[in-house]
RNA sequence: GGGAGCAUAGCUCAGUUGGUUUAGAGCAUCUGCCUUACAAGCAGAGGGUCGGGGGUUCGACUCCCUCUGCUCCCACCA
């Protein structure tokens, strides 16, 4: 088969891709083998594949493909999270589009056009991973609003519930004004934002609600809050406001009467030392009216609208009002000034909208027992965390946590399993018919009309937090006495987890609590930590920013294997990525190489009668133990999750060693067949390559395997065993080494003198040069080798270690510039041995450094003084001939 | 404000309990080659004293202190 130059994946991938579905490659049941099991990070149903999610994927996919080499049973479970807000913001957003408005939808009526786009939309990223060569079990799919999936969230509700550790309560909650719920406090993201520091006067009250002449400033960057204030709080200790102490004071433009209180909380170095105290609206000052059993008057709405309780300004906007209000006070007298002030401001993940701290009834779920496990199962190492430097943090927010908000305002999600009796009572249960039961418990006359059912979803990580869980046993969550199912049993735990540091608190550390909880043991041994996906300035990648690349439109351009490897070269664990596009280029060439390399090995002609040339019985030797080595360094690497550095040593093994040296030591003559030792033993290294190169780039290894030889229908690379590290001699690997060397000191002689390499030298030889690699410097230096003798001046030497070497060039010596040269070295070796010397003359070094360490000076020594007298030597030569 | 981490060739990174490292890789750069697998290639070469300073040690890129710069996480000073 005649192969073109040029590697086109568009050719082989999507074939290559079907015929894996077709024989199901990718499916796993439990079996005898030991099982190897990833559940893959659920990406947003809605989503769209970006770098990030090929990063990850990459990993994933990497990882899975060499365990089930490895003859792992290996199971990747792929699915999608529902991410209810993300997904019903979108939602609102089409219908916006269309003219319709969410208020004017049921709630059924909404939730059909959420599935609808579910249905339209769901499937997009998971076809994407498919272009990418994810080997996931697609039999296995999931998502985390399956019906199954969802029962085992309200089952999970209902247990915690029924444990005490889920309560009601009124809250100071985060509220997004724009995707309309309360959000916990991991959603919000604090950045520092330029505002204003508005000083506001407060006049004394005269008792009867009218302004003295005094007055007090307050510092504040919420005006528009002011009509909400309860009180001004000042410090005790505060000798400034003594005589503020049982005054009262009157809101400005409004003119209500609040008191002043004393609370230590208040700052004397910061603002004015004077408080407003706004408790609807702050977390402090909510937490000092509890102290001070202050009213709370709540002024804002859920869109973040000034209501009717602020009396001015009803139905603005909160920063238009403040705006406003601003003007209001000023001509009202009540600025005193304003400067410019940055404080950090919270903002919605998902909506990037200012929160509003906001008080709400909401669901809670008590954290304090759950983390104090979760943190265990990471100290005692029972989950490791790659690289370990998250420990700390992981440590930290599993020390400082609070109960977590677990109630949003939302439709699209699962719905909370708690019915409201007529008397407001309430009953938690997982279906209509058992709340009924347990409310009929209560009043045994109510009926199923009676009840009324929570409007409130759960957060979304309260379902993905099941996920390795529920992807196999829907009963097992919520029901930690229950038997787990076979598959349950045989792939949990998971072994690896790959995913962004940024859900570690969301997401992995909640898991690790729920694997406790239901299954008495962790989710996973090993989670690994990638970092973040940049562009080459290192900014991250975002739509409005307009850097990041699709990656559909990367592989069509280069091919999956390409943008796969291209992801992995820059990928060191916990590093953040810096992406760029020559990095998929390099990936691409690399393809190339690969095929190239094939087209040469393919092509070549076995002739049955030809003798193996010595040169190719050392090089076939030598890849021999050269790959065994890599085989061990490649799976060292893996077990440490170093992916890049196993991805650079398998790079290494096969453009180095087996391209420019392999091959070329064993390459026959032009027109010449090849004898069939050497050509059997190439293709056996071939298949190893291959097979090394698999996971990370599956789809041209399946193909150039496949053309390899005949394969019977339902065969794969996929599936063959990786590579067997044997024992290997590194003399050996050694020895070869320095004919390599020796070649490039010729070719090096070459290109100074520019010789053409057709051109045959004459190769002279002092010291002791492994004679077994011969034959190979003979070959590819195209020399003739002899040992050197007598006068060497006439010749142009380099060395290899300490091994010296000559190629006599009559007439083409530049006896000057050689001179310089051997000076050069001369002096360099000198310097060397005098800090040796200086090392070894050191009585304590000797002393105290372990034996080994000094032999290695010795040595130096030893080694530095025979090139010194080499050197020497040749200088004196050339010095008497000039 | 608290905590963590990083700083090694032009770029991105290795350097695994301090000693065969007067420091390695890939990419990029430079030089010479269209050599019959590959110019998406081949053959060579140059380039850093390990952010600054101090200390511990026989010995430090590696440990300690300090300064500088960057990054991330956490956080209720209005």
């Amino acid at each position: 088969m005649e192969l073109p130059a040029k590697y086109d994946p568009a050719l082989t991938e999507d074939k290559w891709y079907a015929y894996w579905l077709e024989n199901k490659f990718f499916h796993s049941e439990p079996d005898e083998r030991e099982p190897y099991t990833i559940v893959i990070p659920p990406p947003n149903v809605t989503g769209i594949l970006h770098m990030g999610h090929v990063l990850n994927n990459t990993l994933n996919d990497v990882l899975v493909r060499k365990a089930r080499m490895d003859g792992k049973n290996a199971c990747w479970v792929p699915g999608t999270d529902h991410a209810s807000i993300a997904t019903e913001n979108k939602v609102v957003q089409k219908l916006a589009a269309e003219g319709i408005k969410k208020e004017d939808l049921t709630r059924e009526q909404f939730l059909e056009h959420a599935w609808e786009w579910k249905e339209k939309h769901g499937g997009i990223i998971l076809n994407q991973l498919r272009k990418l060569g994810a080997s996931c079990d697609w039999d296995r799919t999931k998502f985390t609003m399956d019906p199954e999936l969802s029962d085992a969230v309200i089952n999970t509700f209902v247990y915690f519930y029924n444990k005490g550790y889920i309560y009601r309560g009124v809250r100071m909650v985060n509220w997004d004004p724009v995707g309309l719920t309360a959000v916990s406090d991991e959603e919000v993201i604090h950045k520092d934002t330029v505002s204003k520091f508005y000083h506001l006067r407060y006049f004394i009250s005269d008792g009867n609600g009218n302004p003295t002449d005094k007055y007090i400033i307050i510092a504040t960057t919420r005006p528009e809050t002011i009509m909400a204030d309860a009180a001004i709080c000042i410090n005790p200790e505060d000798e400034r406001y003594g005589w503020l102490k049982g005054q009262k004071v009157l809101i400005p433009l409004i003119n209500k009467e609040i008191p002043i209180i004393e609370d230590s909380y208040v700052a004397m170095d910061f603002g004015t030392g004077c408080l407003k105290v706004t408790p609807a609206h702050d977390v402090n000052d909510y937490e000092i009216g509890m102290r001070h059993n202050l009213p709370v008057l709540d002024i804002i709405d859920d869109h973040g609208r000034l209501n009717e309780k602020a009396q001015i300004l009803v139905g603005e906007d909160r920063f238009d009002a403040r705006k406003k209000i601003v003007k209001m006070l000023e001509e009202a007298g009540n600025l005193e000034k304003m400067e410019d002030y940055t404080s950090p401001i919270g903002y919605s993940e998902r909506t990037n909208a200012v929160i509003e701290p906001r008080l709400s009834m909401q669901w809670f779920l008590k954290m304090d027992a759950l983390a104090k496990d979760a943190l265990e199962s990471v100290e005692s190492g029972n989950v490791k965390l790659i690289p370990d430097k998250y420990r700390n943090t992981y440590r930290h927010w599993m020390e400082n946590v609070r109960d977590w908000c677990i109630s949003r305002q939302l439709w699209w999600g699962q719905r909370i399993p708690a019915y409201y009796l007529p008397n407001g009572q309430v009953v938690v249960a997982a279906t209509e018919s058992e709340a009924l039961t347990l409310a009929q418990k209560i009043d045994a006359d109510l009926t199923a009309a009676d009840l009324r059912q929570d409007e409130d979803v759960l957060d979304t990580w309260f379902s993905s937090w099941l996920w390795p869980i529920s992807v196999f046993d829907t009963n097992k969550a919520g029901h930690p006495e229950a038997e787990p199912n076979k598959d349950l049993a045989y792939y949990y735990p998971t072994n690896d987890l790959v995913t962004g540091p940024d859900i570690l608190f969301f997401w992995v550390a909640r898991m690790i609590m729920a694997g406790n909880e239901f299954m008495n043991d962790v989710p996973f041994r090993n989670v690994y930590l990638t970092g973040i996906v940049r562009d080459k300035l290192g900014r991250k990648m975002s739509k409005t920013l307009g850097n990041s690349p699709d990656p559909l439109v990367l592989i069509e351009k280069y091919g999956a294997d390409a943008v796969r490897l291209g992801m992995l070269l820059c990928s060191s664990a916990g590093n953040d990525i810096l992406y760029d596009e020559s990095q998929i280029e390099q990936g691409r060439n690399f393809n190339n190489k690969v095929w190239n390399a094939f087209r040469l090995v393919t092509g070549w002609n076995v002739d049955e009668a030809a003798q193996q040339p010595e040169a190719s019985a050392v090089a076939v030797k030598w890849f021999d133990n050269k790959l065994s080595q890599v085989v061990e360094t490649v799976n060292d690497h893996f077990s440490k999750f170093r992916i890049s550095d196993a991805l650079m040593a398998i790079y290494k093994l096969f453009w180095d060693d087996f391209c420019a040296w392999y091959l070329e030591a064993v390459k026959p003559a032009y027109g010449a067949g090849i004898d069939k030792d050497t050509y059997d033993a190439t293709i056996g290294f071939f298949d190893a390559l291959l097979k090394m190169i698999h996971p990370i780039m599956p789809f041209i290894t399946e193909e150039l395997w496949q053309n390899m030889a005949e394969r019977k229908a339902g065969e794969t690379i996929m599936n063959q065993r990786y590579p067997q590290a044997k024992p290997y001699d590194t003399e050996f690997i050694t020895a070869f080494e320095m004919a390599c060397e020796a070649v490039a000191g010729v070719r090096n002689i070459r290109q100074s003198k520019n010789l053409s390499p057709r051109e045959s030298l004459d190769l002279k030889i002092k010291g002791a040069f492994p004679a077994e690699v011969l034959p190979v410097v003979v070959k590819l230096a195209n020399v003739t080798v002899a040992e050197a003798e007598g006068d060497m001046s006439a010749a142009q030497r380099f060395m290899v270690r300490t091994v010296e070497m000559f190629v006599p060039l009559t007439g083409l010596i530049n006896v000057e510039e050689e001179i310089a040269k051997l000076e050069t070295e001369l002096a360099y070796q000198q310097k060397f041995l005098d800090s040796v010397r200086k090392k070894l003359s050191n009585e304590r070094f000797v002393a105290n450094a372990p034996e080994a360490v000094v032999a290695v000076e010795r040595k130096k020594e030893s080694d530095s003084l025979s090139k010194i007298e080499s050197i020497t030597t040749s200088l004196n030569a050339l010095k008497n001939n000039k």
